[in-house]
DNA sequence: CGGAGTAAAAGGCACTT
DNA sequence: AAGTGACTTTTACTCCG
């Protein structure tokens, strides 16, 4: 597993594998992604460090001119913050920038400047509806220990969903939990609906539901959840060897050449390719464990262990 | 206990009325 | 918005080694 590399890794040369065992999984699959800027295990994705320093501007140069052009002073805007960290602040203390104290005309001045201010900036529905929305988004995802990158597209996809005026008649934490639960997809990353239910405000079926209103709406379309992203968050939980988990990625990938995953429950599939896999490789693990960090039943994992051995003709090992 | 299997209930989805 | 039907998953249970 851990010489899989993408295409991106390689051209960019942005990341920089470091010593060390990950403390979720064990593995020593620890690297540094400079692009991110985030330290993670490549194994299960853990983020094992977030560095809050702006290193990478959010535009992108294609040339000297242009990054001439576009360089300026400040930080990069930042997607999760929800006036991108642009609005003015004024201190609540009644000092100049020297810190000296004010003459009572000027502290009487500055009293209705904070007034106004106060008023314009969160008198914006629309900005009190982001920030809502987006601190919703960072705490689901810090909770479940989520990268940045699906912060970010959750985000995006959520000021799109304000810009239509969708979110009117729909709760603020309902509509942000589904672009979390999309951008976790999108980004590859799947954790079932149960999962994103289970530290959010709404119920599985609720979020679902917002889910699809959201990519129907938008018009986005994410195909279905491919067994094989589970396997590498599985198989760390499980404490499975590198080869094992090959082994059930190849399983999935024959099953789905037969056709037989069409229609059936991914964590399911990655279950029983994974039980399967843990048993020719003699590194048994028993179905109830399997099927448990893959959330689905003993039986429903047999189901699809029985159609990889019959479709696949692979004796009972 | 782990594993194999089954029937019936429940749930989700596409499609119709 | 409720109903229908094909299909998957779960629940609950039996049997085997």
């Amino acid at each position: 597993m851990s010489n899989v590399k993408t295409d991106r890794q390689e051209t960019l040369a942005q990341k920089k594998s470091l010593e060390g065992d990950c403390p979720s999984c064990g593995k020593s699959s620890i690297v540094r992604d400079y692009h991110q800027n985030i330290t993670i295990c490549e194994n299960c994705g853990r983020v094992l460090r977030e560095d809050i320093k702006d290193m990478g501007p959010e535009w992108r140069a294609y040339n000297q001119n242009e990054k001439n052009e576009r360089s300026r002073g400040g930080p990069p805007v930042s997607e999760t913050i929800h006036d991108k960290g642009l609005s003015t602040q004024i201190d609540w203390k009644d000092r100049d920038s020297r810190g000296n104290s004010l003459s009572p005309g000027q502290k009487a001045k500055i009293r209705r400047m904070r007034r106004w201010h106060k008023s314009t900036k969160l008198s914006n529905q629309k900005d009190r509806n982001l920030s809502t929305a987006f601190s919703e988004i960072d705490r689901i995802s810090s909770q479940l220990g989520l990268p940045r990158k699906v912060r970010n597209i959750a985000a995006r996809v959520y000021r799109e969903a304000v810009d239509r005026d969708l979110i009117r008649g729909h709760s603020i934490e309902g509509i942000s939990t589904a672009t979390l639960y999309l951008a976790c997809r999108k980004a590859q990353i799947p954790r079932t609906l149960e999962e994103i239910a289970e530290v959010s405000y709404v119920n599985k079926n609720e979020l679902g539901k917002n889910y699809r209103y959201i990519t129907r709406k938008l018009d986005i379309y994410i195909p279905p959840v491919n067994p094989v992203n589970y396997v590498a968050r599985f198989g760390s939980e499980l404490d499975l060897s590198g080869e094992t988990r090959t082994k059930a990625i190849e399983l999935i990938k024959k099953a789905e050449e037969k056709k037989i995953t069409l229609g059936k429950g991914p964590a399911g599939t990655a279950a029983g390719a994974i039980y399967l896999a843990s048993k020719i490789a003699g590194e048994n693990r028993t179905q109830k464990e399997v099927a448990e960090v893959a959330n689905v039943t003993a039986v429903t994992l047999r189901n699809r262990y029985r159609e990889l051995m019959e479709e696949l003709d692979i004796d009972n090992p």
